[in-house]
DNA sequence: TAGATTGTTAATCGATTAACAATC
DNA sequence: TAGATTGTTAATCGATTAACAATC
């Protein structure tokens, strides 16, 4: 592990694991609770059962930080909440817009997370013209044609695809050509970036498959048991079995 | 790797990784696609292309359902899809339940992705007497009430929280108190489920955040530079600061 | 047979976890 | 000082990847 490191203490800056800025933002909502409710300190133990991870786990994430506790007596609720924040940039705004204004579109116009740690949502556009002009959630909803004008006024940072899939990939080039370079994409399509630009991906239906799977497993009588005969290979796809059944996964 | 194993060729039917379960669905969505095209048989190299991940990684990945490709071939396209929708278990059905309709609730009612691979909303259910009765996606909206015999009589299978985060954990023990034992959780808490209850968890505000910080990694000018004193430790939270402007994350 | 492509091996990498010395 | 709790080490586990023998 870290073998051509530089001479900066621990990690601290750049080299935050993955599976660490994934739980910073647990713990984050775990510590603003804490901090709602007046509590000034909490240790590792308890905050890791707020956020449902392992104590061990969420000091070694911690420490990628820095050192912000205190041995004997755990860390400052604030000054923890705030650490945190600056880790993740939420400590400046950070300007959305949400691009197809179908039912998922419009959740999220009026969803109140959104509006909260730094995220602001800037503009909302849809390429219907009959939806352009609607007001939704205190804004009025613009036309595609201007989402290169928006993104460059409203300095708009992320994107949130919320569009049909086939229309993803289309509204992903233009938002990549305006300068966008942070994608959160709810619609069921493999997006194609260039380099440099992240994509986040929200997908129910994968969420249900994955859940499904394992609601299989438990019901399962024997766990061996269905198979075909490897016999049966390639040849025979499953006379006019179930496959032929299964519908594009759609829109959002 | 693979110690205790028992006498089963692979790994087949138990022992999935995890990591291979959540990129099935993925691989069965360019599949589909590809079926739809008429497309007969596709390399490891051309179907990883298409789901976004490296062909050794998609070899490896399905060499754990079986040996369901032909060397010097490929796989075929319609076999494949049967394999994989088997190994999730959506050659069957899966009546889902929405508690919550508010936007996300409603928005999900909507969504066609949904009823594709086995899902089916089969009820919609709501703690507010002014939602239970109203008509939405052509289903009424029943009432919190009659959760446990609409769990009962529809056979409910999977429980999807759309409600405030206040309201979910109450929720989340009536649905398993139910038996239900699959949660799809939308509402931004951690839920405590006994043993044997799955929870996955779709949470918009921290995608954000975990966009946000690599965004805010791109544009630094410094990646060392932004730090407080280590001597302005736990004793002062930092005067006034962004810490207290933070709002809680909340309902969905 | 020659070319293509799978299935598997083995090396590497990253993430998790228990345990405990450091220290408040 | 005694008790509590962090920060870090080191062992383990799981996931990724390149490479290639097997084989169509």
């Amino acid at each position: 592990m870290a073998t051509g490191r530089t001479e900066r203490p621990a990690h601290r800056g750049r080299g935050i694991p993955e599976a660490t800025v994934a739980r910073l933002p647990l713990y984050l909502r775990a510590l603003s609770a804490l901090s709602e409710r007046g509590v000034p300190t909490v240790s590792s133990e308890e905050l890791a059962a707020a956020a449902g991870v392992n104590s061990a786990k969420l000091r070694k994430d911690l420490s990628y930080l820095g050192s912000y506790g205190t041995r004997g007596v755990g860390y400052d609720v604030e000054y923890l909440v705030y650490q945190i924040s600056r880790e993740l940039g939420l400590t400046q705004d950070w300007p959305v817009a949400i691009i197809g204004i179908g039912n998922l579109g419009h959740a999220l116009a009026n969803y109140g997370g959104f509006a909260s740690r730094g995220f602001r949502v800037a503009a909302l556009l849809d390429a219907d013209r009959a939806v352009a002009g609607q007001r939704i959630a205190g804004m009025v909803v613009r036309h595609m044609d201007d989402l290169e004008q928006i993104v460059r006024d409203d300095h708009v940072s992320i994107g949130v695809i919320t569009t049909p899939a086939p229309a993803a990939q289309g509204v992903c080039d233009r938002l990549v050509a305006a300068g966008i370079t942070s994608i959160l994409n709810f619609a069921p399509t493999v997006l194609s970036v260039p380099e440099g630009v992240d994509v986040r991906k929200v997908d129910l239906s994968i969420e249900l498959q994955i859940l499904a799977f394992h609601e299989q497993r438990k019901s399962a009588v024997d766990p061996a048991a269905p198979d075909l005969p490897a016999a049966a290979q390639p040849a025979a796809s499953p006379a006019g079995g179930p496959a032929g059944d299964l519908p594009e996964v759609m829109p959002a």
